[in-house]
DNA sequence: CGTCCGTTTGAAGAGTATCAATCCGTGTGG
DNA sequence: CCACACGGATTGATACTCTTCAAACGGACG
């Protein structure tokens, strides 16, 4: 789809689906971002004119893509401008929550933020908060949230011990969202 | 200065000393920026209309307020805007990549790339990057670099050692930068 | 001189990565 | 229809980095 480095050709918007970004060095990667229905992909691009990560579907995906020039254009109304502006300051304020879930926290911390936050974002979608599907694969949710894989399966089997949520392949549910929260918030 | 969730009030130009911006939980907090000269204080705060973190000196600053009107109001010439746009745009990609730099790295791999980072701002600013001064203590080094103050110190003192740099107080010297970025780029 | 705060140093312990082996579901070819 | 293979998921044992706790040290300042 996207690969890093690729000239900034403009922004996509996602309409179904998940993908992924992900930040390659020499011979790993980093999942920065998983992008769901409403997400946009390339804000941190504009900049410096190139894709900052790669981008893959983690399923089939629907997008819409807002070409460079209509973003560039200065005939463009100023409203849509300021608009873009302030999508990328939340997006940038988003990055910090996430930096901060992830640093300095203990595995199940970041475990139970996760899917504190996929259940947040299914709701948003007028989904169920409580039963979901994530495509990606455990290891790439360990990825993710910076851990080896083991660990994240570790984490998962311990809160289904606990009763906290079911996992059967790549359905999950949240049995228990105040246990959940009160672990992701520790 | 400014606390976090404080309401927005303007976007803040860095024209000399050091600050640092730090997220606020419970009891502990995470330094989240330190900001040099030609930085810009606020980005992450235009989205939701109040500032994301705490924004204390690390030494003595001068800053320029350029107020929120000034923004938001709609004569401005769009070259401002979108030269605002590219602004937060590279400030998300720089992000990235000092998420990449802490996440999943080990500690001397951080306190390497710390500091070839600062001595590349330094370069940027016209003074000597192999000898700088550094106003925050290595508490505060430590606590952005997401680690113990006990391990900065021990790798700092390696670093010593190995004669890559030299570190008096809050003054070092970088003596073998190409052996740091060895390191920092593992 | 004594106190305070930041730094440094040491020893112990917790948490996680790594390695290795096994299990399981899916798809493939005989 | 049944082995078989493959990738992902799971489980266990081990090693290691880092944190934590505790204590000593150093300079700044009243």
């Amino acid at each position: 789809m996207i690969n890093q480095g690729d000239p900034f050709e403009g922004l996509y918007i996602v309409h179904c689906g998940m993908l992924k970004q992900s930040y390659q060095r020499r011979y790993d990667e980093l999942i920065t971002h998983f992008f769901l229905p409403g997400d946009v992909i390339g804000l941190d691009a504009i900049g410096y004119r190139c894709y900052a990560g790669t981008v893959a579907t983690v399923e089939t995906s629907g997008l819409r893509l807002i070409p460079f020039r209509c973003i560039e254009d200065l005939s463009s109304p100023e409203a849509r401008l300021k608009e873009l502006i302030c999508c990328l300051s939340e997006a940038m304020h988003d990055e910090h929550t996430r930096l901060w879930q992830i640093l300095n926290q203990p595995s199940d911390v970041k475990v139970a933020g996760f899917f504190i936050t996929m259940s947040y974002k299914f709701r948003n979608q007028g989904c169920s908060p409580h039963s979901f599907r994530l495509p990606m694969s455990r290891q790439e949710i360990a990825n993710y949230l910076c851990m080896a894989s083991e660990t994240a399966c570790r984490i998962i089997k311990r809160f289904q011990k606990q009763g906290l949520l079911s996992a059967r392949g790549h359905e999950y549910c949240i049995l228990d969202p105040e246990g959940l929260t009160s672990i992701a918030e520790q």
